[in-house]
DNA sequence: GATAGTTTCATACAACTGTTTGAATTGCAA
DNA sequence: TTGCAATTCAAACAGTTGTATGAAACTATC
């Protein structure tokens, strides 16, 4: 093991040419010239090209994971149990966005490593994915302590919405950019996350009945 | 030109391969043993293989685009020139929903496609979705005479909030049924569209102070 | 029914992919 | 130093990919 120079140079590599130019177009070949190694090296280290690729996810979803559930746990402590809704969205959403908007050169290589896998979705990270779902599960606890006279339905809709909002940001972001004509400000990543916690707190609770009939005009 | 019937074979071959095993791991000949067609006829009718992707990627995108803007056209119409925001909105999210969403057996060939589409973003198909933005722009153009008021700041939020709930909810209505145990149904599209409208009608006209600050706890 | 243009076909090509091999090198313990 | 395991390396492998070629088959026109 000595040094593990090597492996971490893979990481490292790998990690910036995905980031930078996708999963779909990165051979083994540019990631073992980019960190200075041999070809035969991945291999090796990892087994396959696959395992590098969950191996790199999984790090870093664990790590933003972690972020999440740290928030939520100090949110809940302080309300004994119980917080307020816009906090526990805050948790949910803020640390992705932090991670994955913001001036350009401030984006970590780690989030826009993030950001092509939700774009991108490759055979090895999806795997991964869907073990994600107890870890939303616990948002999902969360969000019922807080408002405990909200369905189960309404609040899983008010998850995914959530999250909905969070994610289809960080990858159409460029799109919005163009679209507003620069109007909208996506460096200014807490007015972001204010927004989309704003819209997700609507939405979770606003009264029930406007929930699936909204207006005569909207119903079928 | 004659019959055509070797290039219409090889776009549904291509179509029902793609909507079913995603971009990554078909390849021409998969299609063209689908097709019951030579090798080299791909090359001869569509240039290559992205063109053939692209031609299918337009197709469908002209299709959904025509029906949002005849919905939206209606509805201005019959509004003097201004329609109810829910009504833009469901113009916006209706169609595509419509088309992914429902039983599994009800969902054509061609959604399940356009369900790829927006899942493994290949590089032909994000060439073309860059020009998808003035369609959008004519949506906003709708939004804004509607809500005269609102800023352009919000009304670009709005959208981008409406189309993230709906092309969210079908990149991951799977994920969405599973963490729900099936409570969340996905197969009522008309309540998903309701449900859509109605969030992003709220985010579109709650109190405009509140957008960006939400709550004293919310807030930064 | 010959001719010209279109379409199909089998086949080859060239490039690239992830992976394997077996020998060389290194680092460390005895 | 010697010995042994861990690591690195160049090279080759086997498979797949999209594309090109040139001959064959077809189709419609005169």
């Amino acid at each position: 093991m000595a040094s593990d120079h090597t492996r971490s140079a893979i990481l490292a590599a790998a990690e910036r040419l995905y980031a930078d130019r996708g999963f779909g177009d990165v051979t083994l070949r540019d990631i073992v010239a980019e960190a200075g190694v041999n070809l035969a090296a991945v291999n090796y280290h990892f087994g396959s090209k696959d395992e590098l690729i969950a191996e790199l996810f999984v790090t870093r979803s664990i790590a933003t994971n972690r972020e999440r559930l740290r928030e939520l746990k100090a949110a809940e402590e302080q309300g004994g149990g119980r917080a307020p809704i816009e906090v526990i969205l805050r948790a949910l959403v803020g640390p992705t966005l932090r991670g994955c908007l913001g001036p350009e050169n401030q984006r970590s290589t780690a989030a826009r490593f993030m950001i092509r896998a939700s774009i991108e979705s490759v055979p090895p990270i999806r795997r991964i994915k869907n073990r994600e779902i107890d870890h939303l599960r616990k948002f999902a606890g969360a969000m019922r302590r807080s408002l405990p006279d909200r369905s189960d339905v309404d609040i899983y809709w008010g998850l995914n919405f959530a999250l909905a909002m969070a994610h289809h940001t960080i990858r159409e972001s460029e799109r919005l950019t163009k679209l507003s004509e620069g109007k909208c400000d996506l460096d200014d990543v807490e007015d972001v996350v204010a927004r989309v916690v704003s819209v997700a707190t609507m939405a979770l609770t606003a009264g029930r009945s406007e929930a699936k009939a909204p207006s005569k005009v909207a119903a079928r």
